[in-house]
DNA sequence: CCAATATCAGGTAGACTGATATGT
DNA sequence: CACATATCAGTCTACCTGATATTG
């Protein structure tokens, strides 16, 4: 009797899916070892390769100290290499390493497996919608939107 | 030269959407003195009252005990008030207070002013097939898949 | 005795602000 | 000198596993 009383706002959907995805994730992932963010970011760079970290942390929208602890930690485990971009000495590029590529290989079957799962159930034509709202939505947050260094400082002065 | 070359997963879109959406709900939340996480639990009261913590924690996909940290949090804060089942003394049900309430309806027009960003250039109908498979997706994966308790603890003996 | 619930304790990861050093 | 980058330090929240009491 419920039915279509009030819909849900699709933040809410959205924020639900991806508590979703990020348990599936989660228990995949650890099995190769690395975390979900740890593996966004080698994601992230898989597809924008020679990044520096606070190039991925504006990415990702959150504070170059933030991403520096996962660029560490992708660092410790033999992921990423960095290297003095020759043109800009204060940049340190970020390239994946072959360990890394293993990895993402590896990963691909068990992430693929959920996303099947996950839209399986969805034609070709409504996947490539679905991907161009994904995309068309985070394009225009991220562009008029900020990150958590943007502060007008309204408060603090 | 590089459209449509490789289209990204689904899976990748969508945790590029959260990360933006994230930052955005960060931001406007921390106004409203309350995180994300918190929010969230609050959102899911709103619209399944009457649950326990440990239902709250099997529906985000979270241990119990995470769930209790935030739950301690909200009760902290005066948003939640727990009583017992008086048919299962050992349930402890929760219900949002006035207070909850009063902020759920002082964020909503920032999350809708998100939200009309995100999605404002969908149709009607466009937004009903996206909140469609949104949920199918997030129903799906929560019904075979599992928390992070739901190890078959294959490794320890 | 077993299952579910609530919680205590300890540990790790990721996120923040603030402060610093360095290089453009 | 302003600005971007990298990074040190401290703190907080949110996760996790493990261990306990209590109740059905």
């Amino acid at each position: 009797m419920d039915t279509q009383a009030d819909a849900p706002r699709l933040l809410y959907l959205v924020k639900q899916l991806e508590l979703a995805v990020r348990a599936r994730l989660d228990a995949v992932l650890r099995e190769h070892r690395i975390t979900v963010p740890q593996y966004t970011a080698l994601t992230v760079l898989e597809r924008h390769p020679e990044m520096t970290s606070a190039q991925l942390a504006r990415h990702s929208f959150v504070s170059a100290q933030a991403m520096d602890g996962v660029v560490r930690a992708l660092l410790d485990a033999g992921l990423i290499e960095r290297h003095a971009d020759p043109f800009h000495a204060r940049r340190l590029v970020i390239s994946l390493t072959p360990a890394a590529h293993v990895l993402l290989a590896g990963c691909a079957p068990d992430i693929d497996r959920i996303e099947a799962e996950a839209f399986g159930a969805l034609t070709v034509r409504e996947r490539a919608d679905l991907a161009g709202w994904l995309g068309d939505a985070r394009a225009v947050l991220g562009a008029s939107g900020a990150g958590p260094a943007a502060r007008d400082d309204a408060d603090k002065p």
